[in-house]
DNA sequence: TGACAATATATCATATTATGATATAGAGTG
DNA sequence: CACTCTATATCATAATATGATATATTGTCA
């Protein structure tokens, strides 16, 4: 944790982006934010996991995630992390979506007109 | 000019996204591309020249851009070299548009309803 | 039980992408 | 002419991302 500007993260790093956003389904182990982010875009993004977990430390060493002391649930696989939001991880979640949402918008309103 | 499904280059890297959007303004030349995607972005985005360029080429070399054979207007800068979406170039920014709605979506979605 | 696949985390070596700094030179302004 | 801004270019390095591999646990099922 170094600067608590949301906007000072951005624009965040692809795979950092992704993560976050899987997170936003609430605390998740590693395992399966893994299959989160491939699952909920059709397959289009595959994250391996030394992207995974070097991703997953740099959020953690800055601030945006955190892991849990223990397992959500008890009777569960002892080998799972979880991981969740912290408040800043949630709020540069969302300056990252708004500026990503400007530069789609942006590029769609440009682009429309052309298909007419 | 490798491959031509527009999805198999998502997810497009985040520097070649800006300036491909950037284009959808139309034909631009690079120090033009620089200021716009920093202008648009209200500076939260800044492209130093070594980013630019590597990507412009990156860019052209993949067939998502090309550059124009002169300048669009005479009595110009002689040194600008204006650039283009190709057909492509294009489909992919909209691909990749498609993409980056529905990962804000889902962000937007799941963190709302906790702001409440 | 033992074999086997799927789950789960971790890291190494490398590739790709991004960046700051610097260089060069033309264009515009006073 | 001096000076700033424009404009492209590249080098060296840093940051990010990835494939491959390793290790061990869990679940299945014969």
């Amino acid at each position: 944790m170094t600067k608590s500007d949301p906007v000072s993260f951005l624009p965040l790093p692809q795979a950092q982006f992704h993560v976050l956003v899987a997170l936003t389904d609430g605390e998740m182990h590693g395992y399966a934010i893994m299959q989160a982010v491939e699952d909920s875009s059709d397959g289009v993004v595959r994250m391996g996991p030394a992207t995974l977990y070097g991703t997953l430390k740099r959020l953690v060493d800055s601030g945006l995630a955190e892991e849990l002391d223990g397992s959500p649930s008890p009777q569960d696989d002892q080998r799972r992390r979880y991981y969740r939001l912290t408040g800043l991880g949630e709020k540069v979640c969302t300056a990252e979506s708004t500026r990503l949402s400007r530069l789609v918008q942006r590029s769609r309103s440009n682009l429309r007109p052309r298909l007419a």
